[in-house]
DNA sequence: GCCGAGATGTTATAATGTATCAACCCAGCG
DNA sequence: CGCTGGGTTGATACATTATAACATCTCGGC
């Protein structure tokens, strides 16, 4: 999806949706929040918790790291962004309403990230009960691929 | 591996053989190459760069912060040592004479690390051309499980 | 109205990672 | 032999990412 032309808008809306509907099932889902949300939902990229503090820094809300980690640790808690470990930023969740094992494919190239379904893991090691997993693998997305 | 009992020298012993291998093929295994990768290979645990600095300093060895990253770049490119992107960290590879992706089981109670072979993630989307791919689990140990 | 839990604002600092450049080492070559 | 060039090392400085700690605020429930 995000590496192919597509209405992004819809992509917005959906976080947004999921969103409301955390909401209405009591999560706090405050301005500071849903602002975060509404930023890394902009693009299929990963930011890093400082390009968010730029944006707010921008938009005169105050802008001292904690605000965005605490922010992404929530978003990240809701389900409705992902952390990206090997770039170490986030983006916002692409199928919020699903549950789902999500893997990354970043370009190296232009940065941008695409959400995929993560192959099932199956039993990694005997007796090792698994919590949190992450997928990720870098590369050259179509486009860059094709423009050398 | 990690998380049962093993004749652990058997595993330093592993590294320090594939190493020699690659000096035997070209490859520049300097002293404190050599000296990084047999820290690395003391536990099964992820070392970040700056544990390792503690050691070197501690040997009286110069250890500015490139000094480590240099030679983790190294062993990595070498496939002597592993990035575990979750923890910012390193290990020593469990099979460095395989060609092989590598999955890493990581307890996040004792901290260890397992290296365990990852499951074939076949063509995530389409057209994307992977380079490299990591593959982590966090989660509980056997042993960590059993000792509430 | 008051209480308490969670959220926010703020300061400071810790942890992780790079850029840069001079000095060195040594294999290969004239 | 001496030079040269690439790769390695030593060192300083700095950039980036992340957290600790604590005072203040907010808002629902009593």
């Amino acid at each position: 999806m995000s590496f192919s032309d597509h209405d992004h808008s819809a992509c917005r809306d959906r976080s947004r949706r999921a969103a409301e509907a955390r909401r209405a099932r009591g999560a706090r889902l405050t301005p500071i929040r849903a602002r975060v949300l509404d930023i890394l939902s902009r693009e299929h990229r990963a930011l890093g918790a400082y390009d968010i503090l730029d944006v707010l820094r921008a938009e005169g809300r105050p802008a001292q790291p904690p605000v965005a980690y605490r922010a992404l640790d929530f978003l990240v808690a809701q389900g409705l962004a992902h952390r990206v470990e090997r770039v170490n930023g986030y983006v916002a969740c692409a199928r919020p309403d699903d549950d789902h094992a999500p893997a990354f494919l970043i370009c190296r190239r232009c940065a941008a990230v695409e959400e995929a379904a993560a192959p099932p893991l199956g039993d990694l090691a005997p007796g090792f009960a698994v919590e949190a997993a992450s997928v990720e693998a870098e590369g050259l997305c179509p486009g860059c691929a094709d423009a050398p």
